[in-house]
DNA sequence: TCAAAAGTGTTTACGATACACCCATGA
DNA sequence: TCATGGGTGTATCGTAAACACTTTTGA
C-alpha cells in the first residue's frame, strides 16, 4: 500500500471489479460449459461467461455465489477462485478486473427453467464458440487449472450425481484428461482410495448387463478434499 | 456480465484495486520475507506487505513489478498471482480488493540502499511480526503455495544466486519443505533433472573441503519450468 | 446366440526410500 | 591429526503400467 494517503490516487483510480464464472457440468461422456447469449447491450448477442459486478458491499466470493446462483438456482456448490484478469485494456468500454472462478456442478441438479430463462445453454467443452473479451482464456485457463488439479484432488466427483458406476467415473477422467485410461488400472486405482461405497443398484441405462452404482464414503472423502492425494493416470 | 448496463452499478459500484507483494528470499539456511514498517498513515509505524494501488491504466500485473522494482531495484523477477483478498471489510477504511502476488528472489541481488530507504526489512518466515490488515493470511497462503508447487516446478531454483553448491540447494528447498531431507537422495535426484552445470570452481565458506559449485543449464531448465517435473521428496 | 459393456489378476519395470562409510582440507 | 562438511553406491519396496479373457443379459 505504498502511497496510500496520496490524494492522487484517491478518487481517481477507482474501477470496477467484476466476477466471472466458468462452470463445468458432465454428461454424455463429455465435459460441458455453461455460457449464455447476452441480451443486452454491449456484445448484444454475443456469448459470454456468466459473470457481475462485485458490488460494494459484498465479498468478492460472495459475488460468484449470488451468480451462480441466479443462474442455476444451486447453492454452496464447488467453487474456487481460478486467477484476476486484470489487464488494463481487458475491456474496451471501461477499466474493469474481473477475477475468474471456476465451478463443478453436477449436471441434473441445476434448475433447468432458471437456466433456460436466463439464455444460458450446456456446450461440449470442445466445440465452445466465441466468447466476448477475454473469456476464452479463461476457459483455458480453467481447464488446465481442473486437469492439473484432478491428479492431487477428487474435485472429479463434484461432476457427478450421487450415485454412479465406475465406468461413468471413469469416462469423467477420459474426459478430464483427454486420453483413454485403461479400465482395470483405474478400478483398481479408485477402489484404493476407500471412497466408494458400493449399493445394491445396479444402473442397467448403457448396457445389458448393467453396473453397480456407488456412492462416496463422505467421511473419507473430506479428508481426501483437505489432504490431497495422488491421482495420476496413465 | 450481467446487469452491465443498469445504471445502478455504473458508477456506484468502483472500487479501489491494490496489489500486495509477498517477496521471499533465501539466506543462511532459512526463508526470508521482505516486509516494510508503514511510514504514513493509517497504520503508521505497523509492518505491512508492500503493495500499491492500481492505477486505471495499469495492468495489475504491471502494478505488481513496479512496485517490486520501487523497493528492490529488480526488474523480470519470477512473480506470479496468489489470489485475490476480496472480502468487503478486509480493510476498514474503504473498499479495496488486493491481487495477492508471490516473488521469489535471490537475496544478493536486490539494491540495499534502495530497500532501506524504504524502511523494508528481511524477516525470517517463521518470524514474521504482525502484519497490517489480511496480510499475514497472504503470507500463509504464499508458503503454502511455494511448498506445493515447488513439487512440481523448479521454482526453488529462483530463490539462489547464479553459482551454489548442491548442498546449498539442499538447505533451501529443507526450508521450503520444513524437514530434514537424506543428501544421497537429494544429490540423485537432483542431478538426474540434467539441468546443473558443474563448474570447475569451489566454494569454500562453509567447509574445508569445499563444495562445487554448478549453474543451471538454461535450456533444459526452461524446459521443465513450462512441463514440470516430479520433485517430490522425502 | 450374440453383441456390448462390466468386471477381474498377474507380471514387469521403475523410481522412491533407507541406509553408512570414505574423502579432502585447514586449523 | 582431527573435526567438519562433502561426496558416493546398493539393496529393498511399493506403486504404476502393461496386458486379455470371462461374465451377464436383453434383444
Amino acid at each position: 500500500m505504498v502511497n496510500f494517503t496520496e490524494n492522487y490516487y484517491i478518487q481517481k483510480d477507482r474501477m470496477y471489479v467484476a466476477t466471472d464464472c466458468i462452470i463445468f457440468g458432465f454428461d454424455s461422456g463429455s465435459l460441458k460449459l455453461l455460457i449464455f447469449k447476452r441480451r443486452v447491450k454491449p456484445f448484444l448477442g454475443e456469448w459470454s461467461l456468466i459473470g457481475s459486478f462485485v458490488k460494494l458491499n459484498e465479498d468478492v466470493e460472495e459475488a460468484a455465489q449470488r451468480v451462480l446462483e441466479e443462474i442455476t438456482g444451486l447453492k454452496d456448490v464447488f467453487m474456487e477462485e481460478l486467477k484476476s484478469y486484470g489487464k488494463a485494456d481487458r475491456d474496451p468500454g471501461f477499466r474493469c478486473v474481473s477475477i475468474g472462478q471456476y465451478a463443478l456442478i453436477r449436471i441434473n441438479d441445476y434448475d433447468k427453467e432458471l437456466v433456460e430463462k436466463h439464455g444460458a445453454h450446456w456446450y461440449d467443452i470442445n466445440e465452445v464458440p466465441n466468447l466476448v473479451l477475454d473469456h476464452n482464456q479463461m476457459v483455458q485457463d480453467a481447464l488446465v487449472r481442473i486437469r492439473r488439479k484432478a491428479r492431487y484432488k477428487p474435485i472429479g466427483f463434484e461432476l457427478l450425481p450421487e450415485k454412479f458406476t465406475i465406468p461413468q467415473l471413469q469416462r469423467l477422467y477420459e474426459a478430464i484428461y483427454q486420453k483413454d485410461l485403461d479400465s482395470r488400472n483405474f478400478r483398481k486405482k479408485v477402489l484404493s482410495l476407500n471412497v466408494l461405497l458400493k449399493l445394491d443398484e445396479k444402473d442397467k441405462s448403457t448396457s445389458r448387463r448393467g453396473a453397480f452404482l456407488y456412492k462416496f464414503e463422505n467421511k473419507r472423502y473430506r479428508e481426501l478434499l483437505t489432504s490431497g492425494y495422488n491421482f495420476e493416470l496413465s
